[in-house]
RNA sequence: GGGCGGUUAGCUCAGUUGGGAGAGCAACUCGUUUACACCGAGUAGGUCACAGGUUCGAGCCCUGUACCGCCCACCA
């Protein structure tokens, strides 16, 4: 007689401290350089690269990076453990405007000299220091998030390769001509006082005003007419004005056009001149032309050859010039004092004609938050437009797709419209403008002062002195060439030529433009293959959901609605953030996160902790020798049939960007499979008298587990490499461990383990709707048992009687009196009821199962008596439906004959 | 003004080629049998926004309507 086999004492703890753990783990991947580019690899494999979007040096982790960082690595681990040479680049950002604001607002709380008295060197310098002292912090939160970066490469925008490829490739698109300087208007940001793009613009629709003016004709009555009637949102504009525009159309001034009008207060003559700008419906058609600051008026006053009249400074204050001849007591003048003068004046001169409140859109700088004032300037420009002609072309012809592809239409509408690119910036931290300026105004533009003052030489015949442009080049310039500026380029390293082009892109959808576009157009320029055609930079760009709260408004500091990431991983753990954040992640539609559901998450962790450890109280050890093929045991067989699906299942759905299927494959398989029915089955072949079969349980078991660490690695990295580690003598890292594959699977083990499982259902359901006690053992007897079904009653026997209460189970001819019945296929099982219940409990609830099967009964019918459809259904559904219908008429009569019974026992 | 997305259980959402409406959470009823109360067993809950159409058959495809959200755009 062979022992029972007690339960050991386990090594693990109840519940799992991620606090405790995770340090550990992440320094034991430290110590192994195990995300060093190529760490694992097995040969013959692709590579896999992603360029992590940089973050700002000045960023903190906020969900939004929380979300976009596991989701890239996700794929990282799940394509590093399938034995790819896998590289995640990381790096920063040296965000222009945000660092430096940062530095100004640290000197003034300091009180110490602003940039401005301190002088571009010193300042510059400041900045550094701050970035060595403060900067990136992001990173070693991106670490406790468990991203698997290969850290020993990190790169800076700033840095001196990063800066080498700028300036390579501003030069070069220079010398294409793809780079150009242009006096135009741009969008001037007066607190910053730099130039701005057109993305780091946004409109907003404010409350404003428009007011009429009238500005007299010079030459007195044309047709009656003495004046004529403007309408702006903008009065003190007008005292730039450089002529009146109306249609050709417009009969009402016809006779007017060439004629000149006097601008009050600025007291200037300015023409009435014909454009096809002015709508005749809108106001009264005629329209003040600034050309100096307004967009649309700078167009009209070009092609009419107006003058363009500055009225500010860099900081929107009134200026006053000959050319303007705006009266002194403006100068100084801020925008909107100047905008209330202009007001009084106007209507005590008599020329008011009146206002009407109106909603206007507005532009404001998007870090400065103040209205943007359009400005006459020089600036570099990159001509987009044809630049984005490949790029256009590459997504147009799938070598680069969006996953959702519904993206690739804003993609497609921003590119097809694109403006020029305005990249110089009045600031001073950033890649300065590698161009130079001779006396006479002449640009040079090369990679060093010592070639630019070469070639001056050579031009001007003779030495000459040259000053450098002052401006620095927009952020996201350098940010354009990340995907092979952080390799190496302009270097031909074997890292470019190993890792690009990338494979993934992670990133928000309103980073499309900013970002992804212009890698886009910089990577296809620059990066070409041996026919001289450009490379993409990667092949897909996932655009992952924005985070809002729970409610769907979006986080933000202003609001305090926003969930911080690190505190999450303090309290729960960096793998119950990344397991919701991936289980919510579903493709084309906003993560609302409730802090609730990270709890949930963080419970399926303990529940896996669990499993393990009971798995370890019962004498689960890994085998080396199992063989899953080999398995006898149905239930065995049953489980890696379970694990197989899940396997193709969860491979499937990250492949395919479907991280929210993944996730939840994988919980299901765990709890519900696993944890609910695997191990609860396992408990009476642990404790029973066959050792063969405890032994193969036991091996099995492991296996299995060890799978599903795998298989979970890349969601909750620490918390599945910690078992791993723990429940065998490991050779390897998890996050080197061969990602698993699917296998055959035995339908028939599948089949019997879904019998045993409905079985047990409902006998449970039974047994709760009676109201049947808990501890209470039942008897069980079965109506016409065939064979294979008395075979799998006597391997299942335990089971069952665990399960489900029983403890003894017979075959019988016809129901014991009074029994509870239930039917499955072919047979019935009977569990007498007499003297423990009141027969009208199950005499309802069989007569609520026959409602049921009526109901479907006849909507079978109904569909298989329509002769259409069986003329016009493909003949599997048609042959499907009537397997159907035949199986619920049999369980029917079944069903019947037990009410039938019951009805003769309780003798009503 | 143009474009995109959404509307499915009390809440948050799945539902990938049209073929018997699903999950998690919350609720309710029970409960400690070899792990887990961060647990187990069970129950209830839906006119798939609305109106048409295509089809043998529509949550899914088409048309329209309503409401919500977002993006782009220069009406002074």
């Amino acid at each position: 007689m062979s022992e029972k086999n007690p339960p050991g004492e386990p090594a693990l703890a109840k519940t799992y401290d991620a606090h405790l753990v995770e340090p550990q783990i992440a320094q034991m991947w430290d110590k192994a350089q195990a995300f060093a580019a190529g760490a694992g690899a097995r040969a013959g494999e692709d590579t896999f690269t992603i360029v992590i979007p940089p973050p700002n040096v000045t960023g903190s982790l906020h969900m939004g990076h929380a979300l976009n960082n596991t989701l890239q690595d996700i794929l990282v681990r799940f394509e590093r453990m399938r034995g790819k040479d896998v590289l995640w680049q990381p790096g920063m950002d040296h965000a222009g405007i945000a660092t430096q604001m940062v530095v100004e607002r640290q000197l003034m709380e300091n009180q110490q000299p602003d940039r401005h008295a301190m002088g571009r060197e010193k300042f510059v310098e400041k900045i550094w220091q701050w970035k060595e002292e403060s900067g990136g912090i992001i990173f070693n939160q991106l670490k406790r998030l468990g991203a698997s970066c290969d850290w020993s490469r990190e790169r800076f925008t700033m840095d001196e390769g990063l800066s080498e490829a700028v300036v390579e490739v501003f030069v070069k698109l220079y010398n294409e001509g793809l780079i150009y300087k242009d006096k135009r208007l741009v969008n001037w940001d007066p607190v910053f006082q730099t130039a701005i793009s057109d993305l780091e613009v946004e409109q907003k629709e404010v409350d404003g005003h428009m007011w009429s003016f009238a500005y007299p004709l010079v030459d007195g009555p044309v047709d009656g007419i003495t004046e004529i009637v403007i309408s702006t949102t903008r009065p003190e504009t007008m005292l730039g004005d450089g002529a009146v525009a109306v249609h050709p159309s417009d009969e009402r001034y016809k006779n007017l056009i060439g004629k000149m009008v006097r601008l009050p207060i600025a007291e200037r003559h300015i023409p009435i001149i014909e454009d096809e700008y002015p709508d005749p419906e809108f106001g009264t058609g005629a329209v003040k032309i600034t050309g100096a600051h307004d967009f649309n008026d700078f167009e009209v006053a070009r092609r009419n050859n107006i003058p363009l009249i500055p009225l500010m400074d860099g900081e929107a204050k009134m200026i006053v010039t000959p050319e303007n001849n705006v009266p002194k007591h403006y100068e100084g003048l801020d925008r909107f004092v100047a905008r209330k003068l202009v007001l009084e004046e106007i209507e005590e001169l008599g020329f008011y004609r009146g206002v009407e409140d109106k909603v206007i859109a507005q532009p404001f700088g998007d870090r400065s938050g103040v209205v943007i004032e359009p400005m006459l300037t020089d600036q570099w420009y990159v001509n987009a437009q044809e630049m984005a002609k490949p790029a256009i072309a590459s997504v147009r012809e799938g070598r680069t797709k969006f996953v959702p592809k519904t993206w690739e239409n804003t993609y497609f509408n921003w590119m097809e419209n694109i403006q020029p690119w305005c990249i110089s910036r009045q600031l001073w931290w950033g890649h300065q403008i590698p161009a130079w300026y001779g006396p006479d105004g002449r640009i040079f533009v090369g990679k060093t002062e010592n070639e630019v003052l070469g070639a001056a030489e050579q031009h001007y015949g003779k030495v000459t002195v040259l000053t450098r442009d002052p401006d620095v080049l927009d952020t996201w310039f350098s940010s354009a060439l990340w995907p092979f500026s952080t390799l190496g380029w302009p270097e031909k390293t074997p890292e470019l030529a190993k890792y690009y082009p990338t494979s993934v892109l992670s990133t928000a959808f309103d980073i499309i433009f900013f970002w992804v576009a212009r890698m886009m157009m910089m990577s296809l320029h620059f990066m070409k293959d041996e026919d001289g055609k450009g490379i993409e930079p990667f092949h897909s760009v996932y655009i992952h959901p924005l985070v809002r709260d729970k409610s769907g408004a979006k986080m933000s500091k202003s609001k305090g609605n926003g969930i911080d990431p690190l505190e999450v991983i303090d309290e729960y753990g960096a793998d119950a953030l990344r397991f919701t954040l991936a289980i919510l992640a579903v493709q084309g539609r906003d993560v609302k996160l409730d802090p609730a559901r990270i709890a949930g998450y963080r419970n399926f962790g303990t529940k896996l902790w669990n499993a393990t450890r009971f798995a370890e109280m019962n004498g689960v050890k890994f085998e080396e020798n199992f063989k899953p093929q080999d398995a006898k045991l149905t239930i065995n067989r049953w489980i890696l049939a379970e694990l197989s699906r899940a396997t193709a299942d969860i491979t499937a759905n990250i492949e395919k960007f479907r991280f929210n299927d993944a996730a939840g494959d994988a919980y299901k398989f765990v709890w519900n499979s696993f944890c609910d029915w695997y191990l609860e089955l396992l408990k009476p072949v642990f404790s029973g008298d066959d050792e063969a079969a405890r032994i193969e349980a036991q091996a099995c078991a492991a296996y299995v587990l060890a799978e599903i660490y795998k298989l979970l690695h890349p969601f909750m990295p620490f918390m599945t490499e910690e078992l791993w580690q723990r429940t065998a003598q490991r050779q390897t890292l998890l996050c080197h461990a061969s990602w698993p594959q699917a296998t055959e699977r035995d339908d028939a083990a599948a089949n019997e383990i879904n019998w045993l499982i409905k079985l047990v259902s409902d006998i449970r359901s039974v047994r709760a709707e009676m109201g049947i006690k808990p501890g209470l053992m039942m008897a069980m007897f079965i109506i016409d048992a065939d064979e294979q079904l008395q075979k799998r009653i006597e391997t299942h026997r335990a089971a069952i009687g665990r399960l489900a209460r029983v403890e003894s189970i017979e075959l019988a001819i016809t129901a014991p009196k009074g029994s509870a019945q239930i039917v499955i296929d072919d047979a019935t099982y009977c569990l007498p009821l007499e003297g423990i219940v009141d027969f009208s409990e199950e005499r309802s609830r069989l007569e609520n199962e026959l409602k049921n099967l009526d109901q479907e009964i006849s909507r079978l019918d109904k569909k298989l008596s329509n002769e259409r459809f069986v003329a016009n259904a493909p003949d599997e559904v048609v042959k499907n439906e009537r397997a159907k219908l035949a199986q619920y008429q049999s369980q029917k009569d079944k069903i019947s004959a037990a009410f039938a019974r019951i009805e003769n026992i309780s003798g009503k």
